[in-house]
DNA sequence: GGTAGACCTGGACGC
DNA sequence: GCGTCCAGGTCTACC
């Protein structure tokens, strides 16, 4: 099977795979120029997606022979991914005079790579806070190969666990063997909630909330405070919100203070004046190293 | 509203 | 090989 879909131009595949660190985390494989994905399906057939650019658009490809509905499934999980569809005409419009951006558009960065599920996402990002990259990926690993439903064709690869399959697990296991730590009961309340539809975080993607509203409901999962729910919101392409971690303090402090220690607050100063795009023009900025 | 300390893991370091 | 220290966000208790 394989399928092309086209992205509104500019569109770079490089740029999205490359946009953050989630194209190293599992499900995911291969590299900036050749993705591969373990997806399971809604019906549960567990497939493995390879992805290339192709012109201004994706190709997928996959074995085996599918229905319409798995197609038409899998065509929207892609062009979420990769947010195909995304018009970042104003940003690019409102960078073009900044030096420190000109990466930007002319590499076509801008979209950033998601999950298909904002469940992924949202587990994902909890399981970078308060830890080093190492880290994050052993997490992500351990949780994706004890819960994950297998690839047929290759078994010791997985899809992400559904937030059923977390769900029935229990804290001890998360802790000890996925070794999520402190951070387990977060996960496990996350996935019993979503499960049990007392939180619905797929209507999220999608919903027509105002940012503030949203961030009052990405704030209220355990385990997602101020950093989390910025990198949430970027991802969900809500972008005036700048995720500040350790890193930004470094970067904003060097290139903006002259390396003196500065706070949140310095950071947000240091990108205010591009408003709605905040996020995006911190996200891609040229830093000196 | 602001602040301090606990949470947990794994890498770096010293012995 | 072992013990200690430290970095990394969030949560809770307290002021």
């Amino acid at each position: 099977m394989e399928l092309q879909l086209p992205a509104r131009p500019p569109f770079s595949f490089a740029a999205v795979a490359d946009s953050h660190g989630w194209r190293q985390l599992a499900p995911f494989g291969g590299d900036r120029d050749a993705l591969s994905y373990v997806l399971r399906l809604n019906a549960g057939r567990v497939i493995e997606l390879h992805l290339a650019g192709a012109g201004d658009g994706v190709r997928v490809a996959a074995d085996g022979e599918f229905a319409a509905a798995e197609l038409s499934e899998i065509a929207a999980t892609v062009t979420w991914m990769f947010g195909l569809d995304q018009d970042l005409s104003a940003f690019y419009a409102a960078a073009s005079g900044e030096p420190k951006l000109a990466q930007a558009a002319a590499g076509g960065k801008g979209r950033i790579l998601r999950s298909p599920t904002l469940f992924e996402d949202v587990v994902k990002t909890i399981l970078t806070t308060n830890t080093v990259w190492g880290s994050t990926k052993r997490m992500v690993a351990n949780v994706v190969g004890l819960f994950g439903d297998p690839l047929p064709a290759d078994p010791a690869r997985r899809a992400f666990p559904t937030p059923a399959s977390l769900a029935a697990s229990d804290e001890a296991t998360l802790r000890q063997a996925a070794r999520l730590g402190y951070r387990a009961p977060a996960v496990l309340e996350l996935a019993q909630r979503v499960a049990a539809g007392a939180l619905d975080l797929e209507g999220l993607r999608t919903a027509d909330l105002p940012t503030p509203e949203l961030r009052k409901r990405l704030l209220a999962i355990k385990g997602v405070g101020p950093y989390a729910v910025a990198n949430l919101l970027m991802l969900l392409g809500r972008y005036d919100a700048i995720p500040i971690d350790s890193w930004a303090l470094s970067q904003v402090s060097r290139g903006f203070h002259g390396g003196a220690a500065i706070g949140p607050a310095e950071v947000e100063a240091a990108f205010a004046r591009w408003g709605a795009w905040k996020g995006l023009a911190y996200w891609f900025w040229q830093w000196a190293d």
